[in-house]
DNA sequence: AGACTACTGTTACCGTAAGTAACATGTAAG
DNA sequence: CTTACATGTTACTTACGGTAACAGTAGTCT
């Protein structure tokens, strides 16, 4: 019938997405976010049109993409935080997830934080906020419920658990980057110097001899 | 003579150079990041080749662009940094001074961050941790001088010190980037519950009741 | 069987953008 | 006047995102 019909369909094109998203999985680990759709396709073994009547356009197939990676990454993200533990140990057992997240797949990666690589007319509004990252920004609006739901903040906790999500997310993020690129440390002193930073150690140290106070 | 004569043409390549700066500095804040060379060559009033000239390719060109915006936004932050008052203070004023910024100008904010727009074929290598921000970078090690530089962290300062400059600037740019997409308030009060943050709030805040601790 | 529909796939093309080669022009030095 | 050089142009190549138009293949309806 007709619904079985359908649902044979729907079954078999879902098949081919995935497959799809899988061949454009190689290409972006292999040729990083600048990957082509024409290499995607290639790699799939088929041409572009089928891309584009699959995803529409290359934001879709990245959006695709990104969706897949970010909800893994989410996942894992979520376990560190309400694993039964203290809260400065489940902190620190978030940013190592991360961290090693980033640090197994770097391309990855970088792909997830430059999604809207802005093809040459696709964009012109330049729709500020539309710019974002979207990976970054599921991080932070997930951390913020997290905090909001778990911290007794008092009042206007809403709003400054979502400030204090993004920053973290974003503190997370940068040092992770830099970290990244020049690896000056093991990753558990990474962990350990930020959570202090979290933990208001800047606030705590002493100004150092011979200068006004910072 | 030859000197004199070298010098003249050099100061005269130098003003153009600085003329096609303004004329792509225009247009970027017209067009956003996605600003093509002909548009910038057609605003100088002069046609492409001659862009590629003066600045090698379009990397040039947006290295050329952003060290103008950056050199700028970090002699204001430096110099809020540097106030004569209090480190909270200082804090609160630094953080105020970037989020101005990126509010004044948020075009040329979202090209600082996204430099590397990556061409189609301009950047195949994709050496990771080269796709930095530059504007990011730069403010991150420039924070982490000046804390090594005036906060007492004991041993390990220079290796706590980068973290931390990286990671509270990363915090600014997500927090900001966040801000000012959704505007859920005000400047001042995005201000405060960053330093807040920064001041261990989150440690020092109770569990809500219900939940296991976070 | 034969027409109709729906899906999958292709080739060939358009528009635009980065970047370059080759040519033209003005101007000071010998 | 000629040489050297910087400045400017037009016209081209290459690559990419995206699309139109066409071809094959399977099941469905009459």
């Amino acid at each position: 019938m007709d619904t079985t019909q359908r649902t044979d369909q729907q079954r078999s094109a879902d098949r081919r997405r995935r497959e799809l998203l899988e061949a454009a999985d190689r290409v972006v680990l292999r040729d990083g976010p600048g990957a082509s759709m024409n290499a995607i396709a290639a790699e799939a073994g088929i041409t572009k049109p089928i891309l584009y009547r699959h995803f529409g356009d290359k934001g879709g197939l990245y959006a695709a993409l990104a969706k897949r990676h970010t909800d893994a990454l989410l996942g894992a993200l979520r376990a560190a935080l309400d694993a039964p533990a203290e809260r400065r140990e489940r902190v620190e057992a978030t940013l190592d997830t991360y961290l090693a997240a980033i640090e197994a797949r770097p391309q990855v990666y970088r792909f997830l934080m430059h999604p809207s690589e802005g093809g040459p007319q696709g964009d012109q509004g330049f729709d500020v906020g539309a710019y974002s990252f979207p990976l970054l920004r599921r991080m932070g609006e997930e951390l913020a419920d997290v905090i909001e739901e778990r911290v007794d903040l008092g009042p206007n906790s809403q709003q400054l658990a979502r400030v204090w999500g993004h920053g973290i997310v974003g503190m997370m993020h940068a040092a992770g980057d830099w970290w990244l690129g020049e690896r000056p440390c093991a990753r558990a002193d990474l962990v350990h110097a930020l959570a202090d930073l979290l933990w208001g150690r800047l606030s705590a140290a002493g100004d150092k001899a011979g200068g006004p106070s910072f």
